[in-house]
DNA sequence: TATATAATAGACAAAAATTGTCATGTCATA
DNA sequence: TATGACATGACAATTTTTGTCTATTATATA
């Protein structure tokens, strides 16, 4: 399985380029960088899209990744987070229908 | 539909109490009780426990609903929402495998 | 109508969590 | 051993969350 970091180090590799070069396209310190390719960080929203932008990548793949990643490690110490993630999934399809019925009265 | 908030408050009304009365009880404000019922704010995890424990109700099922709701918050507003519950069920089940492989060297 | 009670709303300070940076440490290799 | 790339740890800055206080609204009732 490949962590969000993994993905974004392997691409840097495929362009053989150094931390500090992506950290510096990008706008960040190198420190931060290689401590989001090492998952010891979560990137923000704002740099997973300059990442993904600045490797061409898929930006959508690559959020989804991110986001999941960030779920998970809010919740893989709860007991019940198999269960809670069944209830957001509910909760947001239930939200996202109120929304519609909403708009056409 | 039923939200956590919902919950809460159809217990204490079917055990006629008041706002202040639960909110004394687990010693939290008033306001801020009423406005948990109300989803204007998410409980904390503490809080939960203390009401499941006042209304003797049943903690993991409270427990599952508020978290699942807290992550709903989180990410509704996103594209890749539903796809992003995916990976992170798939993510926590890689990580729990890989801590049992651990374990059982 | 005036008063009392319950709940809601808004503003804000306190506390907690996240984020970014810097200085330093480690490791490989020239 | 000197250099370059990356990792690590500590900390300050920023952002987010949380709790409280005060004011407002709604409703019932004397």
């Amino acid at each position: 399985m490949n962590t969000f970091g993994q993905k974004i180090r392997s691409f840097r590799e495929t362009d053989n380029l150094l931390l500090r070069e992506v950290a510096a396209a990008i706008e960040i310190d190198q420190a931060l960088l290689s401590k989001i390719e090492r998952s010891e960080r979560i990137a923000t929203k704002k740099q997973v899209l300059a990442l993904s932008d600045f490797f061409g990548a898929d930006t959508k793949e690559l959020l989804t990744l991110w986001l999941g990643e960030k779920i998970a490690d809010e919740i893989e110490n709860e007991e019940v987070a198999h269960e809670a993630l069944r209830v957001a999934e509910e909760t947001i399809k239930y939200r996202t229908n109120q929304k519609e019925k909403k708009l056409h009265v």
